[in-house]
RNA sequence: GGCGGGGUACUCAAGUGGACAACGAGGAGAGACUGUAAAUCUCUUGGCUAUGCCUUCGAAGGUUCGAAUCCUUCCCCCGCCA
């Protein structure tokens, strides 16, 4: 059995682990979880990166077990937060953790012969404690010190917006949930990106003072592009798993547009392919970077594991005609089959036909005010047909319209907006 | 509960009766250069029927020819004390 540390380390998967045994530990098959927020109804690349480390555990014969934070998503983690979040209610923790059992189910192997994964809802136990049981069982075993100290709150202490008592109280609730799957599941390994240092820690000191046993922690880096940001964000925007949020074809050219200084670091994080394939693209890379061969291999594999071969294709098919150029010679349902994962809107006829390209690019939703589409004319970065419209008068005709029926309109160079006429 | 500090646009943050749709920075969008990269430079960043009009500075009232700025009440946040 390979050791999944290797390759986490190898991958740039591993950041710290909360004892130097843990390797040795790790060459026994064993069971690991980590928990997903359900902040939003759908995973984000970020949430990638821990879902391919519980897959190299899998994949090295460990039992690995998702676990969606019905019941932690209503209080609020405050690790790695400047400011108290707002509560969702329960209906939306209820629908979003839903969602993301949904997206987990489709990267994890749940029919694997011998170590199927698992997905669990820390609701399911947390849920029906009561306040008082809690805090008599649970909290006596907690120091105040302790939990002073701990970085995410003395950081929120020392801000300008403090800190409540039910986010101050995050920790314990994840902390039983690592007690919980230690005694129900045999759960004795927390992965968890490194902000959750201090959770995965208050954890293991909880299941080392109740049951007197040894249980560990990894956490797993934070993966910033080159400069510094959070990744995981396009144009200001989350990219998420789910097809709903975000189209197969944003994914792919997500990962397409990868600076050349981060694709190799995240083929390896995010890909199966082994190192030697990586360092061969990555030769490429050097050799001719306009021809972008691991950006592009990158970008297929994730979205084929994302997304399914179906996806994937359109995605490639879109991105094709999109940065071909002309949109000539084809049809309305040449578009609309490319468009399909592209923004569109419907309109009626006279709506579009002979009405100025900014009313247009308004209505259809592409540009949010007048005002924004008449600059966007001027800085000349509006398009009508992969046209660039010369002037605020420029009007969409009847000519314009491909087959009568369709028209594209691009922002920039890669936002594109499919405009049908209705009827 | 008492005392003090604060709430300005996506974020941070100036502005303390008129020249304020509101300095500056970040972020974001667009352009140029390129390789759908990075870096750099430039422009833009409340809305509109647009040399003007309308709506915004926690909320609601009030004073004034005129309020983000002054007054009143309320809401929220932070700190110290109880």
């Amino acid at each position: 059995m390979e050791n999944v540390l290797d390759i986490m380390r190898a991958r740039g998967l591993f950041d710290d682990c909360t004892n130097p045994d843990v390797g040795e530990k790790l060459a026994e098959p064993g069971v690991v979880y980590a928990g997903f927020d359900p902040s939003s109804n759908s995973l984000q690349a970020g949430n990638f990166v821990t879902i391919m480390a519980l897959a190299h555990f899998q994949r090295c014969g460990h039992k690995v077990i998702a676990l969606a934070g019905g019941a932690t998503g209503m209080i609020g983690d405050p690790s790695g937060k400047t400011s108290e979040r707002t509560l969702l209610t329960q209906e939306q923790v209820a629908a979003n953790t839903e969602g993301i059992r949904e997206n987990l189910s489709r990267f994890l192997d749940f029919d694997h012969p011998t170590v199927p994964a698992v997905i669990v809802n820390n609701n399911d136990w947390l849920g029906e404690f009561s306040f008082l049981d809690f805090l008599r069982d649970i909290g006596k075993h907690f120091r105040m010190g302790a939990m002073l100290g701990r970085e995410s709150v003395r950081a929120r202490l020392a801000s300008e917006s403090g800190m409540s008592f039910t986010e101050f109280s995050y920790a314990l609730l994840q902390a039983y949930d690592f007690l919980h799957l230690h005694d129900t599941a045999g759960c004795r390994f927390q992965i968890g990106g490194s902000d959750q240092w201090g959770n995965i820690t208050a954890g293991i000191d909880l299941v080392r003072k109740l049951r007197g046993e040894e249980v560990y922690g990894i956490t797993i880096p934070l993966v910033c592009d080159s400069a510094g940001q959070k990744f995981g964000k396009s144009e200001g925007n989350a990219v998420y798993l789910d097809a709903r949020k975000t189209s197969p074809y944003d994914f792919y050219q997500f990962f397409f547009r990868t600076t050349d200084a981060d694709v190799a670091r995240f083929l390896k994080i995010f890909t199966f392919l082994s190192l030697d394939a990586i360092a061969e693209l990555e030769a490429g890379l050097k050799e001719s970077p306009e021809q972008r061969a691991a950006q592009r291999k990158l970008a297929e594999e994730v979205t084929r594991a994302v997304h399914g071969d179906a996806g994937l294709n359109v995605a490639l098919r879109a991105s094709e005609v999109l940065f071909g150029g002309s949109i000539e010679g084809l049809s309305a349902t040449d578009l609309a089959g490319i468009f399909a994962d592209v923004p569109s809107a419907e309109l009626p006829r006279a709506e579009v036909a002979g009405a100025t390209v900014i009313d247009v690019a308004t209505a259809a939703g592409l540009c949010q005010s007048k005002g924004a589409a008449r600059r966007l004319v001027q800085s000349g970065g509006l398009y009508l047909n992969n046209v660039r419209v010369p002037d605020v008068e420029a009007t969409v005709n009847p000519e314009d319209l491909v087959d009568d029926a369709v028209a594209v309109l691009r922002s920039g160079k890669k936002n594109f907006h499919l405009v049908k006429v209705a009827g």
